[in-house]
DNA sequence: TCCATGTTTCAAACAATATTGAAACATTGA
DNA sequence: TCAATGTTTCAATATTGTTTGAAACATGGA
């Protein structure tokens, strides 16, 4: 995962009503859940709900498809994955780590750059 | 982790320049790193990085402390990996789940109605 | 003590993001 | 086809976050 598309993924989740709505979708599983559930859930405005779910979307956080007049949304577990990747990755500069950064990263040789 | 905590967190690292100074701490481990050679690993003017040197401290994603007349900053491993538990939590409603959400989550097959 | 170095604070200008309500669009079933 | 339901779009408004430069503060060494 490239920096941008972590900044993306982070943007998406650090506002209030969309890690109210990555949340739930997440406990919802594959089945995801259907945009008006999601706002009965929040308590988010239609309006607003789609421009969040239009948000977490285009960061890859979530993805939609059309079930009739529904649609529905489910949570984009492997770019989730990617993120907590991204975060532990290079921890204490690729060198094996004390305790304090454990269990988020693993002993690594590769040395990087900063940008 | 409560919801408040987990959205200051991501809030801090939802940002170009705390992104790549909260990576550069990561890389640089327990040892940390000056204000200073912050400044130039990543090119911030003094104002603007003491600003988000502020906000990541107060998200608690980086402690501070002072040795001689520099300020040695750290990155705060115990807050990421709370936020990476936080974000990976209560995956699936808690039930057994497919593939998609592996390595986050552990299979389980029971139907969980949301809150 | 004074000076040089390192860091922080402040307020103003600037830029990006969130909410609202009305209207439009899409789908289904009568 | 029409009406009902579910969802999205749009533009205006409100809110929040970021950068800048000058000044202040803190520390260590001459």
């Amino acid at each position: 995962m490239e920096t941008k598309a972590a900044l993306a993924a982070l943007a998406a989740l650090a506002q209030d009503s969309r890690l109210a709505i990555f949340r739930a979708l997440v406990q919802a599983g594959p089945a995801g859940l259907a945009a008006g559930r999601i706002g009965e859930l929040t308590g988010i405005a239609p309006s607003s709900l789609s421009f969040h779910l239009k948000e977490l979307a285009h960061a890859g956080m979530a993805d939609s498809q059309q079930a009739g007049r529904f649609v529905i949304y489910t949570a984009n577990f492997s770019t989730m994955n990617a993120l907590l990747g991204f975060l532990t990755d290079n921890c204490c500069g690729g060198n094996p780590c004390s305790p304090v950064c454990s269990p988020a990263c693993e002993p690594d040789t590769t040395e990087k750059e900063l940008p």
